[in-house]
DNA sequence: TCTTTGTTTCGTAAAATTACGAAATGGATG
DNA sequence: CATCCATTTCGTAATTTTACGAAACAAAGA
């Protein structure tokens, strides 16, 4: 870890921004809402990365990519379960987004 | 996960899943949640876009240039009252956004 | 050990996004 | 009519995103 430093670097957005703009753009494909909808119309499943390719128009290595950027935001992980990956989600950054989301357009 | 047969061309995602996708990405940058935080915060006054650059970095021609991202995604509109343009939001296409958001999340 | 299997990483390419300053626009005013 | 003003559009460039197939990987089994 750094040594922590002192920003005195201007900021022009607030943390819920930022934090928004971040989720949305995990959210801003159709194919990461589709995984995210999958996923969370089966929690009680396995989630195997192959079973959402079949139903989707592309290769297995950017279904990868994809998963990569919602464990990037932190919105999933992956549960080694060899020589599969079981998917879930985070259900804590879930209700955070859940909550920011919420309080963003609850206005 | 549904996969639908509209007019003989297949169907990969839901209208809600691409709905989603497509708030999300207008959402998905912190310039663009911060002008509808301004937006929606200044409900009552008028919100000229040289209002808003005053506190942002960025030059006049890129806040046009996201205020025309935010009308295309239909999250706001621009009353001309010249030589200003007022912004706003529109109501309509917020609450949507947040019943696809809030139904999205509430699970 | 050599395959097999599901998945990820790599190399690459095409397209989209973000940004800027200059120039254009469209009313209002002198 | 010429000018002013806030704003948008244009031309351009740098960066990011999305995508693919090939290759790499890691664990299990023959």
């Amino acid at each position: 870890m750094d040594v922590m430093e002192v920003s005195n670097k201007k900021r022009y957005y607030t943390d819920s921004q930022e934090r928004m703009a971040k989720l949305a753009k995990a959210l801003s494909n159709p194919v990461r809402v589709y995984i995210l909808d999958f996923l969370a119309n089966n929690l009680d499943r396995c989630c195997y990365s192959g079973d959402m390719v079949e139903d989707l128009p592309i290769a297995r290595s950017t279904l990868s990519e994809h998963l990569k950027e919602l464990k990037k935001a932190g919105l999933i992980q992956g549960e080694i379960n060899p020589p599969y990956i079981k998917y879930c989600i985070n259900q804590d950054k879930w209700d955070e987004a859940k909550a920011l989301f919420g309080s963003f357009f609850k206005r």
